[in-house]
Formats: C-alpha cells, structure tokens, sequence
DNA sequence: CGCTGTATTGACAACGTTCAACGGTTGTGG
DNA sequence: CCACAACCGTTGAACGTTGTCAATACAGCG
C-alpha cells in the first residue's frame, strides 16, 4: 500500500523538504486508523513507534505517583507525537488516547535518528516543533503559577477554540468530546470548580455547555474576561 | 584570541562531535564575562546571539502581562541558552540574569541555522537539550498542578541541590544566592509562603536557612517530604 | 549612617478544594 | 426493549490551605 504525497505535502513539517525526501519518509511509514477510547502508546511501555497525526484528535496524559492525571496536550492533525527518542527516551512518558475517531502515519522508532541524521531540513522542523511545545508549555506554567482558576480556565477554552474550533451557527464548537473533567487537568483544577465556572460562563452568554460538548458564543468576551485583571 | 577546545570538548552537548566540526564552531565564538546582576539578554528585545554557559549560573525569567515574574530555569555550566531561533522567534522569550559570576560564550544568531543544517550531529545533541527541558516542564506543570505548595517547594529545593549542590559541612550548600522570592516563583506562590516553610524546615533540621542562602541538611528526609503522601 | 532589598511573623480573608447528594444521559446486557 | 449501571454534570455547605495585608527586623552598601 502506497501512501500518497498530498498527503501530507500541505504540512508545515514537510513544508520545505523535497519531494524526493518526503517519498523516502512516506516509504517507511504505515498508516493506522484509531477507534475513539484507544491508547496509541502507554505510559512507561517501550517506545517502538514515533507518529504523525493525520486526522482526528489525541490527548497525551500523565499520572503522577500519586495517581493523579494530567493532561500534557492535545495532538492535533499535523502535529507530530510519541517521538521518545528526541527527548532521548526508550520509553513514553505519557499515555495518548484517542478522542476522536484518528488516522495517524508510524515509522519505527529505529528510524528517527537516522531519518534526523540524513535529513536536515527534518531535524530543523522538529526542533521547532519541540520549541513550540516547550513554549506552550512555559505559557501554562506562567499561568498556573500567577492566575486564578477562572482565568486559567478561560485561556485553556481560547486555546482549544483556536486549535479545535469549528464554526457552528453563533459559536466555535469545541470539535471533540470534552469533559470537565479534562479542562481540570488542562488547568491543574478540580472538576467541580470548572464546572462551576462554565454554568457562571453559560448564565452570562460566553459560552454553552453539555455532556462532553462546548461552544464558545462570545470570544471576544472571553477573551477580555483571560486578559483583563477584573471586569467583562 | 583562539578559544581552546578543551574547554568545550568534555561537555555532553559536544560529546561526540569531531574535533573538526568543535573548532569550526569554536572558529566563529566569542567569550563573554558577565558580572552578577548584569542581563545576558532582556526579553522582546531582537535575539542577535545564542550562547553557551562556560561557567556561573543565570536564571532566565519572564514577567507576565500583569507584572508578575516567573523564573523559567535555570542555567547551569554547559548549557546552551538563548536560542531563540530554535524556537523560531526572532526576540528572546525571556530575560537571562547574572546570578552568579559567569562566562560564556557567544555567536550570532544567523550561524544558527547554518551550523544546524551543516552539521547533523549538532541538530541532534540540540534537540535532546530541548527535549529535555520540555521533560522538566512538564514536570512542574505536574507539580504545580497536582501538588501542595510544601511539596512543591521541596521538589525545587531538591532539584537545585543537585544542579547546583556543593558539598559544605554537613551538608549541601546551594552555590549561588538566592532569595525567598526566586523560589516562590519557581514553585507558583508567594515569597510569604516560602518563608513560612523554609522557618519550619530549618526547626526540624532539614535545612539552614540565611540571606540568600540556602544550605540543604538532609536529603533523605526532604526527598521523603515530596514524595511521600504525608509524614516525614 | 541611612537607605534599599531581604526575611520573618501574625492576623485575616478568600479562593478553591473537599465532601456530599442528586439528576440526567448514554450505553449495555438481560 | 427495557432496566440498570456507569459516566457526566450540577450545586450546596464546610473547611482549610494559602494569599493578602501589615508591621518589624536585619543585612549589606553607598
């Protein structure tokens, strides 16, 4: 089975890598699909495979010791993940769940130092991508660290419309199932505080809820409500 | 003035990289002394250099929207730091403060991509080290988000001791000042809070306390208190 | 010798967690 | 096809950790 080109072309990964090179990747490469409520990988088991995601949503997750669970991040379509190796681990750190229905390539984890080697363009596109991450990640550490719950929250919902919005009727849809649960561990909260805020949020007509669902009605308020000290 | 590999060769980032390939990076370097309370660099302004720590420590910290400042990391000899490009921005995201007498060394941020690009090995060894600071950001966003401010603390005390821990007396002393406000915004909290928990440390011998001095008695006892649920 | 930055400590308030109970929706197995 | 379990969500009340406000003290430095 060949995989197509245009596939992934389009992507700011293979953006400037040539065609020829792109082929070679795609040759190594298998494609998957993936039911919702699968695992990709699990915490701590041997890391085989690195992915690209294709179609669909993952989010990567963490249990602390103590058995509590944080959401490291979503993985969008584009976006690559499991890539153990670059972050010189033989394992993963996290556990990648599907939640909603995926398509994701797998190359063998084998192949990444040497795709890396042999390709530079590659190696500068995943570093950049790795920098991202790790801004995103400096970003919420800011935010945990000096915001209050009900700001870190508004900041989580912006950045999920951005990433995952599609429009609907007077709103962004949220464009996978949700729970508030998860916006806890998005924003390092409980449940019961998020689910306080949104029924305030939905009492004022920023955004509407339901069972794993979310629409965001008025961004720019909300986005006011994460900026501003206090009003909106 | 010629720099001399050897002052390089041993740290990991060069580990193995021909000795070549070190004296063309070294070719195009400059070394740089920086006093305690200098900037390396401010954050937003252009990012013109990289840099290399020889020696002394910075930490790098960001000021938020709203004023507040959060220390991002700090950085030890033989890290790299600055390197903005990597991150694909053109301005630094931060601010790199002087803690302690320091020499690095210093080249300009076009060679980046070039150096990069020219040598696979380089590409590597870089996107580990990034890699390995997304790992470490992970980890606190962990902490933040699951964990109670004393255990929070304790996790950062111990991660100082062993980044920066010199054996003094009966203990390890942290090599270089720092204050009740550095690790409050290391852990996400106050400096009033870190005072309270560093008073009632240093009554059950776990640690000395002084101005912007900390000296760390007792490992074993602190590491029970932040892993372990309660006691200690 | 006074000023600035650092540290300590108390009192108090509050934000958010914890505990608890309940209602609704989805999906499954009898 | 219905009953029931499992999951998701909401809301109230009480509690406590931790932030805020305030006052004091001390060290280092010009």
């Amino acid at each position: 089975m060949k995989l197509d080109i245009g596939l992934v072309k389009h992507l700011p990964l293979f953006a400037d890598m040539a065609d020829g090179d792109i082929e070679v990747m795609l040759s190594h490469a298998v494609s998957r699909r993936i039911a919702v409520g699968d695992a990709v990988f699990d915490q701590g088991s041997p890391a085989s495979h690195f992915f690209l995601l294709l179609n669909g949503r993952l989010k990567v997750s963490q249990v602390t010791p103590q058995g509590e669970q944080v959401i490291v991040r979503m993985v969008n379509p584009g976006d690559l993940f499991g890539i153990a190796k670059a972050l010189q681990r033989t394992d993963y750190p996290g556990t990648a769940l599907c939640v909603s229905e995926a398509v994701a390539l797998c190359w063998p984890m084998d192949l990444w130092s040497q795709m890396i080697e042999q390709n530079p363009r590659l190696a500068v596109t995943a570093m950049t991508a790795i920098g991202q991450r790790l801004q995103e990640a400096h970003t919420r550490i800011r935010e945990i660290s000096t915001e209050d719950v009900e700001r870190r929250v508004a900041h989580a919902v912006l950045r999920l419309s951005e990433q995952a919005g599609r429009e609907e009727g007077d709103g962004l849809r949220i464009d996978f199932p949700i729970t508030r649960q998860d916006i806890a561990e998005l924003t390092g909260t409980t449940l019961h505080t998020v689910s306080r805020i949104l029924s305030a949020w939905e009492g004022r007509g920023l955004v509407t809820g339901g069972r794993q669902k979310l629409l965001v009605r008025d961004v720019a308020r909300l986005r006011a409500l994460a900026e501003n000290e206090k009003s909106a």
